[in-house]
RNA sequence: GCGGGUGUAGUUCAAUGGUAGAACGGCAGCCUUCCAAGCUGCACACGAGGGUUCGAUUCCCUUCACCCGCUCCA
């Protein structure tokens, strides 16, 4: 359903965002660029923030994670690796008559999927010369009509029918069921040659396209086919390339993460939706890793059990992929209510086994409620994907293991002392559970079974002296996604009737303190009175080096105020006569007013950055 | 990529085949003892390109961008 309502909602905030200079289009003043949004002075101090605030909680306040910045373009072998070379650049057709896209790979699974295709299967005759076109002219008259209406047999059948009445008798005819479809579907073959059908209307597909997802370039300055490198579609695959060396340099030993913000670049098919689906982006990724299971039980004697709600708490050794992928999704749960996204604010998707990559266990997805998302059956608003949470196996340093030919498994003195202790029904248990699950991946991309068989073999082995190669929880967030989040959230409106009875609208950027792009607005009462402007510079000078503090001393104090509550400036503090000592007692105390209430309270200048710091931090 | 809609100061909106206005906002000055007060002044727009026309912001075409729907989203 399109709401207005919600459009309209979305149009005020694209407006105040604009008007305050949070965002700005791209390129605007050559008519802007598609999918390109840039942050204007309030934008990028909020981004700045959001960017801060997940640093510091994902790399510098934990023991367990180290940080890395990687280039943006790597070697194009990377992509391959991780699978996005081919992924990225399916070919597309696109149908005719109904301008649907289809992906040329699905075209048949989706035509066998369709009733017409169905009601047709026992007529057709694919790899014989019998054409029953008595029994195709019925159809085509019947049940044609309402299942393809734009196939060629159905809206033409006599000219369908006569060419391949002819080809038949020359002995050409259709040599398997897809070709069949696509006799049925080509009205005149010598003027478009065989054609498609739309698997949704039976009408001509075009010929497929290359789709390429991922933006293309040249290293060193002769374009050629030897130096395409791509710009990076997710800032992940860096830390699994860079992985050794990371465990190397940084003294971390698994279970430990590697997170890295950083710009990604998609050619997404429809920017759309402001800044929420752009073609240039930021991410902010850990990759956690994690023993696998087989090792945890071999060393613990068993793994942790963890139940689906709630944080499990800290990490313990025993703990497998379940319960690490929990922790984390209740690590960035807690991390957007610091920030001001309420769990109400919120949703969550657990992908179901066949939204799933057939690599990875888990995905949780953490949604936030737009104004724009759609509602589901119940009317209730669904969200949009601000991060997802997955648990991917030992797929992606394995991908690099095959592709690079470089080690990518770790050694775990522990593992190897406590194999050695098992009882031998255990560590027969353990080896076949390990073989098993690398025979699986091996095969799943494309090993022959005997080389997988024999790898498999070697990698538990491996297991059993210690070695394995880390599985990997990845907690994936967009940053441009947060940031369009938190300005939606923030924003709200009130109308107030002024002193002549007049409605005027007041608009509020409620940020949390810790994201707010300005932490302090410092405002004299009066402009034309030098001990007070003095004084209030004196302030604005004693809390610059700590926060972003904005000085006004324009117009009046109601008006300064207002500026402040749609920058979202959390608090404004005002130098008045008090101040200066008219009443002693309040001698070097200010005004400290808060936003969202406007409640006003008394506070010593001395004090003044400490109270500050403790509510913006 | 396809279909529909939109495009006038920073924002929200007018008007017009012949000089484009307002409100709010911004800037400067005066004034102002706590929530967009007042006064004075200033700056700022027809998305871009082409065509029709004596003359186009207005009519036509193209293009770009934005919004809605379809498609895609590892």
């Amino acid at each position: 359903m399109a709401e207005p309502k919600e459009n309209l909602q979305m149009e005020k905030i694209v407006s105040l965002c604009k008007r305050r200079g949070f965002v700005f289009q791209s390129s605007e003043i050559y008519g802007g660029i598609n999918g390109f949004w840039d942050y204007g002075p309030l934008g990028a101090e909020l981004k700045r923030n959001v960017k801060e605030l997940w640093w510091n909680a994902i790399v510098r306040r934990r023991e367990d994670v180290a940080g890395l910045e990687a280039t943006i373009i790597m070697s194009p072998a990377i992509w391959k690796a991780s699978g996005h070379v081919d992924t990225f650049s399916d070919p597309m057709c696109s149908c005719k008559a109904c301008k649907k896209l289809i992906r040329e790979d699905q075209w048949w699974p989706m035509m066998c999927e369709q009733p017409w295709v169905q009601s047709l299967a026992a007529i057709v005759a694919p790899g014989t010369n019998e054409l029953r076109g008595e029994e195709l002219l019925k159809w085509a008259k019947t049940k044609g009509k309402s299942f393809a209406p734009n196939l060629a047999l159905v809206k033409n059948p006599e000219v369908t029918l006569s060419w391949m009445a002819e080809d038949v008798a020359k002995g050409k005819y259709p040599a398997n069921a897809e070709e069949y479809y696509s006799y049925l579907a080509t009205e005149q073959r010598g003027v478009t040659g065989l054609v498609k059908p739309c698997p949704h209307c039976g009408g001509e597909l075009t010929e497929p396209r290359p789709f390429n997802l991922m933006f293309k370039t040249h290293t060193g300055p002769i374009e050629s086919e030897e130096n395409i490198a791509y710009l990076r579609p997710e800032t992940a695959q860096a830390i699994f390339a860079q992985f050794k060396n990371v465990l190397e340099t940084s003294r971390q030993k698994v279970p430990f993460g590697i997170g890295q913000i950083g710009k990604a670049f998609r050619n997404e098919i429809t920017p759309r939706n402001y800044t929420f689906r752009s073609r240039e982006f930021e991410q902010m990724e850990l990759e956690f890793f994690i023993k696998p299971d087989e090792a945890i039980e071999a060393i613990h004697g068993s793994v942790a059990t963890v139940s689906e709600a709630g944080h499990p708490g800290e990490p313990q050794p025993n703990w497998g992929w379940q319960a690490w992928h929990q922790y984390w999704v209740e690590e960035r749960v807690r991390f957007y209510e610091g920030i001001g996204l309420s769990r109400e604010t919120l949703g969550f998707h657990r992908q179901t086994a066949e939204e799933l990559a057939h690599y990875a266990r888990a995905c949780v997805d953490i949604l936030f409620k737009f104004p724009f998302s759609k509602r589901d059956e119940n009317g209730e608003l669904k969200g949009e994907e601000l991060e997802g949470i997955a648990a991917r196996s030992d797929f992606d340093l394995s991908q690099h293991q095959r592709f690079s030919g470089k080690p990518m498994s770790v050694f775990d003195d522990e593992l190897r002392n406590a194999w050695n202790k098992l009882p031998k029904e255990k560590q027969d248990d353990l080896w076949r559970r390990y073989y098993e699950n690398r025979k699986r991946y091996l095969e799943k991309s494309g090993v022959e079974a005997e080389p997988a068989q024999k790898q498999a073999t070697e990698d538990a082995n491996g297991l059993a002296k210690g070695n394995y190669i880390p599985h990997v929880i990845e907690p994936s967030a967009g940053v441009d996604r947060l940031i369009l989040a938190l300005i939606t959230n923030a924003y709200s409106e009130t109308v107030k009737t002024d002193d002549k009875g007049k409605n005027e609208t007041i608009y509020l950027m409620k940020f949390h303190p810790r994201v707010a792009p300005i932490k302090v607005g410092v405002l004299p009462l009066l402009k034309n009175k030098p001990d007070l402007v003095k004084k209030a510079l004196e302030v604005r000078d004693l809390l610059r080096p700590w926060m972003n503090v904005y000085y006004d001393d324009g117009g009046s104090i109601g008006k300064r105020y207002a500026r402040q509550d749609e920058a979202g400036t959390p608090f404004c503090v005002t130098i008045d006569f008090d101040t200066l000592g008219e009443k002693t007692e309040l001698l070097d105390t200010v005004t400290l007013r808060y936003r969202d209430d406007g409640q006003q309270e008394r506070l010593k200048i001395s004090e003044l950055r400490d109270w500050l710091l403790a509510r913006i931090r």
